[in-house]
DNA sequence: AAGACGAAAGTGGTTGA
DNA sequence: TCAACAACTTTCGTCTT
């Protein structure tokens, strides 16, 4: 802990997800991306506060002059200006001469700024769908955000040809969520949207293969607090199945297995080594794997870490 | 009677030729 | 594209508390 207060100290940016200093740098996108997990820096947010100081309130009205802060989940980041089509100016009196010939070309550029129309028309949509699913399943803004990035990658990279955007949304924003540890499973996307679970799973798997994104595996640990949370468990049984996940991580046994199945059986031998004991049916259905397999992972976990179940 | 256990067959997804 | 494979599920009969 004090290692890591005087790693802040020194260094400004430390992820605040995975505590990693490395960043890679796009300051033409002005994003700051940590290196070990692929999540956008949040130190690194833009400060929406004024540059000015103002010490009454009519110098804070005189001086402000901006408006609502920049956001990656508008398709153009929320910082459009349009000129409009009318030849008048803002006081309704009609342009003429040069100045008008000047407005012309502005306007033709704004246009010509925006080459990419079907890019930003794909944009708007995905955005909004983003939205929708984000708010459906409550995921929170940070995590709307970094599947936002995703998702714009994904465009960059073409992956969304021939997809829905509606399914690459819900992948960009599956990873989002393994990103940020939000115990936020495939299915629950798959309720939520048209997509099937197939089509979903090869989406995500796309966009890992081929866009430059670190997304952690799903550890068992992320899922404990929901099922804990469901079945009403005891901080100490929650805890003690915390620390053996992490022994049975250490001698290797985690590996390829489903990790539901691993926070549930965990989950039920700390429930009878803490005398909060539930039952294998209970356990099973709070954590959507079938008793057989909580047996069946309780049987190798007792196996190989010389558990004796004694409460 | 409810819960725990384990065998056997079936399912969906991954991997490597 | 296909077969082999590992993990997980379903089902069901038996044992334990």
């Amino acid at each position: 802990m004090a290692k890591k207060t005087e790693n802040q100290a020194k260094n400004r940016h430390v992820c605040s997800l995975c505590g990693g200093t490395d960043f890679i740098e796009d300051s033409k996108r002005g994003e700051r991306v940590c290196t070990s997990c692929g999540c956008v820096a949040s130190d690194h947010e833009m400060d929406t506060g004024p540059e000015w100081r103002a010490f009454t309130a009519e110098e804070r009205n005189a001086r402000a002059r901006t408006g609502a802060p920049a956001t990656l989940m508008i398709a153009d980041k929320g910082l459009a200006t349009t000129i409009s089509w009318g030849n008048r100016d803002a006081n309704g009196r009609s342009i003429k001469g040069s100045r008008r010939a000047a407005i012309y070309r502005m306007r033709k550029w704004q246009i010509r700024s925006m080459a990419h129309g079907s890019k930003h028309r794909n944009l708007s949509i995905a955005m909004n769908e983003l939205e929708r699913l984000g708010s459906q399943l409550g995921v929170p803004r940070d995590c709307k955000e970094t599947a936002a990035l995703i998702y714009r990658k994904a465009l960059d990279k073409r992956l969304v040809r021939g997809r829905s955007i509606e399914g690459m949304i819900a992948a960009s924003l599956y990873l989002s969520c393994r990103i940020h540890r939000i115990p936020r499973q495939l299915d629950e996307m798959t309720t939520e949207t048209r997509i099937k679970r197939k089509e979903l799973a090869h989406s995500v798997r796309q966009i890992l293969r081929y866009v430059n994104v670190k997304v952690p595996l799903p550890s068992p640990n992320d899922l404990m607090p929901r099922i804990s949370g469901d079945l009403n468990m005891t901080g100490r049984a929650v805890q003690r199945a915390t620390s053996i996940i992490e022994e049975a991580r250490a001698e290797g046994l985690t590996a390829g297995k489903d990790p539901g199945g691993l926070a549930a059986a965990s989950l039920y031998i700390a429930g009878i080594l803490e005398n909060d004991r539930r039952t294998q049916r209970e356990i099973a259905k709070a954590s959507n794997v079938t008793e057989v397999t909580v047996r069946n992972r309780y049987k190798e976990l007792v196996n190989s870490l010389n558990i004796t179940m004694e409460p």
